[in-house]
DNA sequence: CACTGTTTGCTAACGGTGTTCACTTAAGCG
DNA sequence: CGCTTAAGTGAACACCGTTAGCAAACAGTG
């Protein structure tokens, strides 16, 4: 007995065959509900058992479809990041393709957007991995996490070549810092693999500052104390864009 | 038929008769053991009926010491932030009071510590409430995170009134930010009650880039293409220093 | 058509969880 | 010493993930 993986592969012929047509839609209603559950109950309340009760069968039914909740939770975040990253590079591609200061707002806009709206969501892929087993296969959410970060690589990418903003020389990077932003660079494969350790130290400033105001919104630690997060982050697009030369703009209405 | 309180109040007289003692050991017992299974299983790793298995006892017999899982959750959680709180004051008080830079770079760098030799206690400290049920009382942990967030702000304010760096004037405030700010520095308990919107503004930004930074090394969201990073959080603070006009020197040997 | 092998879903079961209730035991107090 | 009250137990209920064995439906072939 073969354990099923949770996405299965189309066969040979590239059509699938109606058993394999039905199964694929048995999955993608586990898949559903189990989302729907993750946002009205949180991470914790996402069961087997719930899922198969919605759906009319019993838990032990699923583990044809599912290797089990663990797997099930990792397929999920899987789709979550691909959804994300098709989200901010949709709200990318909605700007003129010239106008690079305008992206850059809308996509990181996006970005926010997203996380405030699928709190439970954002939780699971960025929070602490209370749940994931470190175990698990995460290829998929890896590969998506990539083609999420290079949206802004790319419009970074833009802004070193037409020298908006001073570069550090490589000389007022720490010592320590060089092997990890070289690591970094390359792993997540720049556009232009000659970028300089400078650059990619103040891209990585930018990320940390607006992962950190929108992890602050998303986790609600000052949620007793300030109403409106969106100033905050605002704010800080607006101290990212004046380190990198990009023209701030407030968020247009539509 | 009353719940019992996590923590049980002494009586009148100011002494704990041997009753009150022998409570108050067993509580502690229970807290003691939840903690460690928080930190060798996580946070879905702590239940009642484990710790009751390890004290000789069973699960119902916990409920005349806690009302629930969901409450002692909270409780040491509130433990750890008292905790965090003193490691940080303890760290702060451990320079000679005049070294405000010395005093900021050793507070920053014992929080960082102290978060990455806890990661499953920051984890649920800072990470998203996914097990804290939202209607919990978390007053004491509230307080031990003011405590926790005092020392830094003492040691702003004398930045302030140094007038290390240039603040902001007020015209340079976001408008949407200047309520937030307001209710911010009022609820936190400043120092000096008259500071300046531009002044929280700047502190805010800063506090936001260390919380990002340490929330990415702990949650893992680099593991896979950096191998440590002190380095980064040894740049943010660099960066931060520069901006705050604090003598930035790397971290000591001891 | 009948036959065969596979896929699907079920029931039953094991061990784990939080929580309530009724009950017994034991400790402390007057 | 007797009485009050607190501490702890066992049984029960409703959940959870997971495995094993079995029956029915299905797809394809002789």
């Amino acid at each position: 007995m073969t354990k099923p993986p949770v996405t299965s592969e189309p066969r040979a012929g590239g059509t699938l065959s109606r058993r394999e047509r039905v199964r694929e839609a048995t999955l993608a209603e586990i898949k559903e509900i189990a989302r729907r559950h993750l946002v009205e109950f949180g991470v914790v309340g996402v069961s087997l058992r719930a899922i198969a009760r919605e759906m009319g069968m019993t838990a032990p039914g699923l583990y044809r479809y599912v290797p089990g909740i663990d797997a099930l939770l990792v397929s999920i975040t899987a789709d979550m990041y691909e959804e994300l990253a098709d989200v901010v590079a949709a709200a990318d591609a909605d700007v003129p393709a010239a106008d690079t200061d305008g992206r850059i707002l809308a996509s990181l806009r996006a970005f926010r957007t997203w996380a405030i709206t699928h709190q439970a969501e954002f939780s699971v892929m960025f929070g602490p991995r209370t749940r994931l087993d470190p175990e698990a296969d995460i290829s998929r959410a890896l590969e998506a996490g990539r083609r999420f970060g290079s949206t802004f690589f790319t419009l970074f990418d833009h802004l070193v070549s037409e020298e908006r903003f001073p570069v550090p020389p490589d000389e007022a990077v720490p010592d320590a810092l060089r092997p990890e932003l070289r690591s970094f660079a390359d792993t997540v494969g720049f556009t232009s693999p000659d970028i300089s350790e400078g650059a990619v130290m103040v891209l990585t400033a930018c990320w940390v500052r607006l992962y950190g105001v929108v992890c602050m919104e998303v986790f609600q630690h000052l949620s007793f104390v300030v109403r409106d997060m969106e100033p905050f982050f605002e704010s800080e697009l607006q101290n990212m864009a004046k380190d990198l030369g990009v023209r701030y703009a407030p968020p247009g209405r539509q």
